[in-house]
RNA sequence: GGCGGUGUGGCGGAAUUGGCAGACGCGUCAGACUCAAAAUCUGGUGUCCCUUGGGACGUAUCGGUUCGACCCCGAUCACCGCUACCA
């Protein structure tokens, strides 16, 4: 009986003794590049979803192998981020030696599931030899401008005296506690991804990626075309502009509002509007992020008191100011066209505002219209739709200067400052003259300091800026400065990770520029789709920023990208809270990792989200250990060879072996696991059925399972007698004409239901087949008492018959 | 609210270009083996009607296009994901 206990290990003693996985730099063969999304090794150490990606990945990596490939298939660990520094401040351990015990965990678990993975590549993001050059990259990015400081608003959570990043914060509460969050304003860093907005966008055409996760990053990027037009404010000297997609409403545009931090509320309020204004302000300011959006639909404002001049009529508008409209988008203002927005529409029925069409359309007793119509009390713009009013209006506005085109994007610039201890340190010394300087290149890594004392500081600021002797820093000529206490987000280890697998030990650069071009871009990337948009924009940004730099060949760092679905329990994701996690290690000390290899790839199709069946890896198991006693005799464990296994070939399977292999192969490339599985099933129940299997289709169906079920296979082929590893033994080809039909069995339909069947030969005249179709007595029946109006005769498929 | 996705037996799912709906597996029923059980092997298994042959219905719902629709089009419902006042 087969002991998936003994062979499995076996089989992993032998794969790492013989380096079987290292990566082939073979000049003679392709390169083929098969990436996992790293992990971040928690502390509660895999679970079954984890093994689904990896095992598509894994099953990718050994067919390309077999099929000649030098194969990079890496891994390494995401260690940086916050819940190893929660547990070090919960516990007072060091986040360090708490995530490279995960690690190990993490490794371990991952190495009994047989994975081909070259663990002479392993990164991990918190090694400084790693991080050196993350820090690097942020470096390059500051030098070029793309790194700059700005007072943005942190998430200051005053329960827990500490500031939360982005991913704490859930429905505008903090994930732990649900204490309010308030945005509070602090000197950050932000990074400039706004600067590549238009290639990150156009460059997604180009990708193999799932059209809607193309989608999710083209609506997160939000490009939108439209006009800017200059409001000068009456009797100021001041002007301000607005951004709008339908400057062909210019003449409906009733008032404007701008944001309430628009830097010009303070300048034009009017001494009678002051104290509305000051008190909607400091009502504001006391706003959590939830009651400002998403309980609150209701518009709120005040009036500034203030006119703006409408450059298109020199009709005075009322300027309002209302956090409907946000800073941070567009100029942080807006022109007010209540008749053809709902936003508007709403504020001006609240405030009483006026509402003018100029759009012809729609009930506006009722509702904005936003649909298409003909202009309307719109000077030279009466009579025109909007397209073409669109156009005509914004070349009015470019004659006389007082607007132009404008694209503008949802997209912001990337805060990359978080006020935490676990993460890269950003290599930059704030100077008591004011001076910002980097850290020297030749000075990085800059490395994180070892210490227990990483409580937050109850202000706003990193634990880092507790640690004096690391903070204060004097250079040679006696100025005095202070570090950067912030550190660099999780996302920033995570941007690059790729292009370290490709060069992981270099200490002059993060990887050679030629060794880069021989394996990028990653042909296959296969990961959550949680990464949808953040981790894979920022990645593509980064990768964008090193090609401008000419430290990446390519313009983009994934060609082609998978998204596994979930696995979940009782139709529900699994959680510790819940209860219902199942645990791998469970899975393969009763089953083996074969099994739970096979079963997670033949569940379902890899990117749907599937309920675990208690009984699943049951079943692949009986499947496995029929193909163990169809070809291994137990006694002996010697090939069976009497009567089954032999060297001649009868030619019953031949056609079953070629749809086989074919239908194994294009099914593994399009990642459709669970009908290669299906039909290698199909394989062995007809080969059981068969007096005899050749010993070729055998060793050919063998090679075909490896890449799922690689440790049994590599135990039947040591039986067959190889010597060396099933890992490089050539993919099985398929012989096309054994898949010829000669005889193709033809449908009879009578009225479009089917009423009979024939067989015929191939590429039969549609006459003769005509003529056949009628002859079939349970056709004749049917057809009694009806006249044949016609007949339709698809060749080698079916024939239909109407008649009444 | 917006964008996207998904709905097929008791269950997971399969079905090339619009051409035999339900491959493969789970579960289940029956048989073989066994003192017995497990394991294994063989066969049945969408629903309803029916005497065999077979017939009617059937891919969320309603409608359309077509000789023919799980597949294409329109509307509706349900569930899931992303997004959330982006002017």
């Amino acid at each position: 009986m087969y002991n998936h206990k003994v062979v499995e290990k076996k089989w992993q003693r032998y794969w790492a003794a013989h380096q079987t996985f290292k990566t082939g730099n073979d000049p003679h063969k392709k390169n083929y590049y098969v990436l996992d999304m790293f992990p971040y090794p928690s502390g509660k150490g895999l679970h079954v979803g984890h093994p689904e990606g990896y095992t598509a990945t894994d099953i990718i990596a050994r067919m390309k192998r077999a099929q000649g490939y030098n194969v990079l298939h890496p891994m390494g660990w995401d260690a940086f981020g916050l819940p190893a520094e929660q547990y070090a401040i919960n516990t007072g351990h060091d986040p360090a030696s708490f995530t490279d015990k995960n690690i190990e965990t993490f490794k371990h678990q991952i190495k009994m599931l047989g994975f081909s993975y070259d663990w002479d590549r392993e990164v991990k993001t918190c090694d400084p030899d790693y991080y050196k050059w993350t820090q690097w990259i942020f470096e390059q990015m500051y030098k070029k401008g793309l790194a700059y400081e700005a007072e943005v608003p942190v998430n200051w959570s005053p329960d827990l005296g500490t500031v939360v990043a982005n991913e704490e914060v859930i429905d505008g509460k903090t994930e732990r506690g649900g204490f309010p969050v308030y945005r509070r304003p602090m000197r950050q860093w932000m990074l400039k991804i706004t600067a590549y907005a238009d290639r990150l966008l156009k460059d997604l055409d180009d990708l193999d990626w799932p059209e809607p996760i193309k989608e999710m990053q083209r609506n997160w990027i939000g490009r939108s075309v439209g006009a800017e037009v200059t409001f000068k404010v009456a009797g100021h000297h001041e002007s301000f502009d607005v951004f709008t997609t339908r400057p062909d409403t210019l003449f409906g545009a009733s008032y404007v509002v701008l944001a309430p931090e628009h830097e010009l509320v303070s300048k034009i309020t009017t001494s009678q509007q002051k104290e509305a204004v000051d008190a909607y302000l400091a009502k504001i300011a006391s706003k959590s992020d939830l009651e400002r959006t998403d309980l609150n639909k209701d518009k709120t404002g005040v009036f500034t008191g203030a006119y703006a001049i409408n450059p298109v009529n020199d009709e005075k508008i009322p300027i309002w100011i209302s956090d409907y409209v946000l800073a941070s988008y567009g100029s942080g203002a807006v022109m007010a066209v209540p008749a053809h927005d709902d936003r508007d529409y709403a504020f001006a029925q609240k405030f009483d505002l006026p509402i003018k069409a100029v759009v012809e359309g729609g009930n506006l007793a009722e509702s904005a219209y936003t649909g298409d119509g003909v202009h309307v009390n719109s000077s030279f713009l009466n009579g025109l739709n909007v397209e073409a009013a669109k156009v005509k209006m914004v070349d009015w506005l470019e004659e006389h200067h007082c607007g132009k085109k404008k694209v503008n994007y949802k997209l912001r610039d990337w805060l990359f400052s978080r006020q935490r201890y676990w993460g890269e340190p950003i290599p930059v010394i704030h100077w008591e003259d004011g001076e910002t300087t980097l850290v020297p290149e030749d000075e990085l890594p800059l490395r994180l300091p070892v210490t227990t004392n990483i409580k937050p500081s109850g202000t706003p600021e990193s634990p880092l800026a507790n640690l004096t002797d690391w903070v204060n820093v004097v250079d040679k000529n006696g100025r005095k400065g202070k570090r950067e206490t912030n550190t660099m987000p999780q996302w920033a280890g995570s941007s690059w990770y790729y292009l370290r697998y490709i060069d992981p030990h270099n200490d002059q650069k993060l990887a050679d520029y030629d060794l880069l071009k021989k394996w990028l871009p990653v042909d296959l990337y296969i990961g959550g789709a949680e990464h949808a948009v953040l981790h894979l924009l920022y990645a593509r940004f980064w990768h964008k920023v090193l090609y401008d730099l000419g430290v990446v060949p390519t313009k983009e760092p994934f060609q082609k990208l998978y998204n596994q679905g979930l696995i979940l329990k009782d139709h529900e994701k699994m959680s510790k809270s819940k209860g219902n996690v199942v645990n791998p290690d469970d899975v393969i000390d009763e089953y083996g990792a074969d099994s739970l290899r096979a079963y997670e790839m033949f569940m379902g199709p890899l990117d749907a989200s599937i309920d675990w069946d208690e009984n699943g890896p049951a079943s692949t198991k009986k499947f496995l250990d029929r193909v163990w006693r169809l070809f291994v005799n137990d006694l002996d464990l010697k090939p069976v060879p009497s009567a089954k296994v032999v060297k001649e070939n009868d030619h019953e399977l031949d056609k079953v072996y070629n749809q086989t292999v074919k239908k194994v192969t294009t099914d593994f490339d399009a990642l459709h696991f669970n009908t290669a599985i299906s039909q290698m099933m199909v394989f062995i129940n007809a080969a059981q059925k068969a007096k005899t299997v050749p010993l070729a289709y055998a060793e050919g169906f063998c090679k075909l399972l490896a890449p799922v079920a690689p440790h049994m296979m590599e135990e039947i082929w040591q039986i067959f007698g190889h010597q060396e590893s099933i890992s490089y033994a050539p993919w099985p080809t398929y012989d096309p004409s054994q898949l010829v039909e000669k005889q193709v069995p033809i449908m009879v339909q009578v009225n479009g239901k089917l009423r009979g069947h024939f067989t015929a030969a191939k590429d039969e005249t549609k006459e003769n087949l005509q003529k056949q179709a009628l002859a079939e007595p349970h056709v004749v029946k049917f057809l009694n008492e009806k006249t044949i109006q016609k007949v339709i005769v698809i060749p080698n498929k079916i024939v239909n018959i109407v008649a009444k």
